[in-house]
DNA sequence: GTCTATACTTCGATAGAC
DNA sequence: GTCTATCGAAGTATAGAC
């Protein structure tokens, strides 16, 4: 892959253009489905219908692209996140909110730019620690009210290996592994209905 | 990144050649220091000191590299493995083990690449299903045998727990995150030491 | 077995017309 | 705001001399 070049730019497009809107769209799907490596202005471009120099009219660098596209998602998980924590079920709620396989697919992409880019890897890191300080406070709340029994265990603790294990799963899934899926999948079926239902073992 | 090209070559250096093993090496680094994507031939025979040409004298296409890479890797760890699970503490062995960084980072490297290469998805999983049937079968025996207790849980399940978890903490290492590991190890830790102790909570 | 020379493609990015 | 034209760098890969 070619260096992207720091330069800055004169001219850049508004952050409320429809245009714009659709290149983060189109670059979206192309991490989901084909990694980040398939992102290129061309083929962007292409996908959007649009000509690859416009690419660069609102995204100076493809730096720039790969950040626009964080940000909009992380925003709009953020809206997704609170809903789903609103409800009664937080360890259940957590856990079916990172099996989705988009959403495992995209952060797996996106840790593997923030690898070797040093704007991303900020970015990523800043949003990660955002996403998993709410969702521990939830946890937190639960058990503060007693909803749920962790048995001791630390809400960090927990949500840590949710968070991680699913993202792991869909990742072994994507490439065709499945020994002891299910297994894991009835093991943390079990911890959940434990907790939920006040901790007896 | 260009596409790689599928045509077949006459002529094709021996496994033996000293360069051969040099280029494997070198590509190793490479991958677990900057990402596959830093990974062309150019890039490789700089590193190697030779000249691109010569990478594609032994490796026709960039993907029999990568899975050169990843072969000579996985025959070296297979017998990493078998020495680690010859001790006593199968549970403790096989979390080290998983923990390793260069083996997370390389690990997490090839399942990006076989996101989106099929001959390398293919030989990545196979290799990813041995060794976890290897270690499941390990938990197993340290069951049957009584040297630890898992008070119930699925080996396979413990095992998926171990592996998946392990390369998302590493994961998120890197990009600089840290919240919730420390008292996840020392979840870990507690569950380890639990079953090592004939499972009594 | 190794290298030089090179064909050909695609890349990121820019200048400037419209 | 969008385009055509284009630059220079870097990519994969091959042919053929040594």
């Amino acid at each position: 892959m070619a260096k992207p070049s720091t330069t800055a730019r004169r001219r850049t497009g508004k952050e409320s253009s429809e245009t714009r809107s659709q290149l983060v769209d189109k670059t979206e799907r192309l991490i989901v489905r084909e990694g980040y490596a398939a992102v290129t202005s061309r083929r962007v471009a292409i996908e959007a219908g649009v000509t690859a120099p416009l690419v660069h009219y609102y995204f100076p660098s493809l730096d720039d692209l790969f950040v626009a596209v964080l940000r909009r998602r992380a925003e709009q998980q953020l809206e997704r996140q609170a809903r789903m924590l609103a409800g009664d079920e937080p360890l259940r709620a957590l856990w079916n909110f990172h099996r989705d396989r988009k959403s495992a697919a995209f952060l797996t992409e996106f840790i593997g730019l923030a690898n070797h880019r040093k704007s991303i890897r900020r970015e990523l890191a800043d949003y990660a620690e955002r996403f998993r300080h709410i969702e521990i406070g939830a946890i937190e709340a639960a058990v503060t009210d007693g909803r749920i029994d962790l048995g001791g265990a630390s809400p960090a603790a927990v949500h840590v290996l949710l968070a991680t294990s699913s993202r792991g799963l869909v990742n072994e899934e994507t490439i065709g592994m499945h020994t002891g899926h299910e297994e894991f999948y009835a093991l943390v079926e079990d911890l959940i209905a434990r907790a939920e239902r006040g901790g007896r073992p």
